[in-house]
Parts: structure tokens; sequence; C-alpha cells
DNA sequence: TATTAATTCTACCTAAAGGTAGTAATTTAA
DNA sequence: TTAAATTACTACCTTTAGGTAGAATTAATA
């Protein structure tokens, strides 16, 4: 119950960006060493993220990356359906198919308000919000 | 961001079992075409189960599987405890090591709420809570 | 223009989750 | 006492997530 690898990674690194990208252009070495990330793990990250047009990056020597749009405009849920990892509306704790109010697992109701806590919370936090200062990166 | 497959089956095992065990023991084949778990990962599973001492099980000709202590002192919790996919007090969603309140990573204030409802939620579900008619299994 | 520091591409490797196969052990009942 | 129905054990296979390697491409600058 929690969120994968892959993902964890790309929230650091969006965040890591927003946060430093006035000073200059992060290169994959920088995010690599900075976030603890396997360096060629995080360029295939990277491509990831370009090809999705969350960031946008500079080839060549001096090259990097930078956010493409406003940070305010991605949100942590963005961020997590590029990695299939966000919560789905018909998602089933129990993975018994699309479970409705007509048509319920055992735990649906319970399980209603949590999921709709998280799922609020991925749409409404934005890389903006999350990239300030004084907490870790 | 959701349970792993076998906790999702074990749990659905427990409630069944706990829904039917009055009228029979329940076998490996019933379990697994009732529920439609494959039946050689099904068995896997319920080993698991006997071991930690969910279930227990009778052998032979006729036999199968029962609870061995009441479902109500079952928490789904427990069970997922045993799959490695409860939510530790410690995790942390963007797994940057343990989070707390000197030393957060960008989004524990915002995930406290959430996460300690889901622990709440695992902690006082029992699988009897669980197996009450009316849902699918 | 050559060097260097950067991203990109393609292909592969490793570990873990999920799932399968075959056989041994156990118990009941015909 | 043997056949059938059951769980238990050991070993393996498959798919996916996570991670690595190497060469190609790009662009600044000395």
């Amino acid at each position: 119950m929690q969120l994968n690898n892959t993902s964890q990674y790309a929230i650091r690194i969006l965040s890591y960006i927003a946060r430093k990208q006035d000073e200059h252009l992060l290169s994959a070495n920088e995010l690599s060493k900075i976030l603890n990330i396997p360096y060629k793990f995080l360029t295939k990250i990277m491509t990831k993220l370009v090809k999705a047009e969350f960031v946008e990056s500079v080839r060549g020597r001096d090259g990097g990356f930078r956010l493409k749009d406003d940070a305010q405009k991605i949100s942590v849920d963005d961020v997590l359906n590029l990695f299939n990892d966000s919560i789905k509306d018909e998602q089933c704790l129990l993975g018994i198919g699309a479970c409705d109010t007509q048509c319920k697992c055992a735990m649906h109701d319970q399980w209603m308000k949590p999921k709709l806590l998280i799922q609020k919370l991925f749409r409404k936090s934005s890389i903006k919000d999350i990239s300030k200062k004084g907490s870790k990166i």
C-alpha cells in the first residue's frame, strides 16, 4: 500500500526542479546526486517527463531540464497518472472489478472516505505546493 | 497505490470462510472456484494463513479449512502484515526514509490525515465485520 | 573545428511478484 | 485395505518493476 518507486522519484524530481530552476538549468547529473537516484534510471524517468511535456530539455553542453509549464499547473495526480499509479474512481480495494453503490465489495463503504481524501490530495496538490523549502528532498 | 494481489486474495478468502464455515469445512477447490483464484496459487496462500494461525486445516478426504480463532479477532491489518502490505507508522509517501514532525518530506503533513484514516480502517476492521452477506466476494 | 558536457536511444540485466507443476502425506469410506 | 479426496512441500516458470550499459546526438566554448 504505497506509491511505486518510480513515481516517488518523479515527484521528488519535479519538486526539486521547481524549487531550483530559477537559478539554473538542472542537469541529470545534479539531480541524480542530490536526490540520490541512480543516474541511468533517472535519465530514463526524465525522458518520460519530457515526452509527457512536464519538463523540457536543453541538449548539449550546459544543457539540462526545466519545467515546461508553471509548477502550479502540474498536479501530483498528473504525475502519478503518467506512471499508472493514480487511484482510479472505479478502483476496488479488494480487486473485484468495478465497485459501485449497487454492487460493492466487502470494504467498499469504509474505503470510500480515505480513497476520496487521497484522490483529492493528489489532485489538489501541485508541484509548486510541495516544492516549498524546508522539507526533505 | 493499491493493495497487492496476494493480500487482496487473502482478505477475500478469510472473509468467505468466515461467512460460510458454520455450514462445512471449505476446501481449496471450493475456495478457488468461488473466489476465482488460481487453485495452485490459492493453496500457496492457504499454507501461509495456516502457518500464521489465522486458519487451521484438516487434511485428508473431506478435509478443508476453517478459521482458527473468532473472526472478530482477526483484523484486516493482521492479514496485510502477513503479506508486508500494511502501512507502517514511519512510512513516507515519497520514500525518503523515516518522516517525522521534525524532518518531513514535502507531502508529510498532507499525507498524515488519509494515512491515519487508512491505518485506522485496517486496524478496526475485523474479518467478521467484512464477512457480512450482501457484498461481492 | 575539436573537445567536452550534456541529453537520447536501444538494448539488456536483476529482483520481486504472481503463478504453475508434480509429488508426497494424510484421512475417510467403500 | 485400497481408492479417492484432500492438504503440504519443493521446485520451477512468467511477467513486471527497477535498474544498467553503451553508443548516438546535440550544442557551447576553447
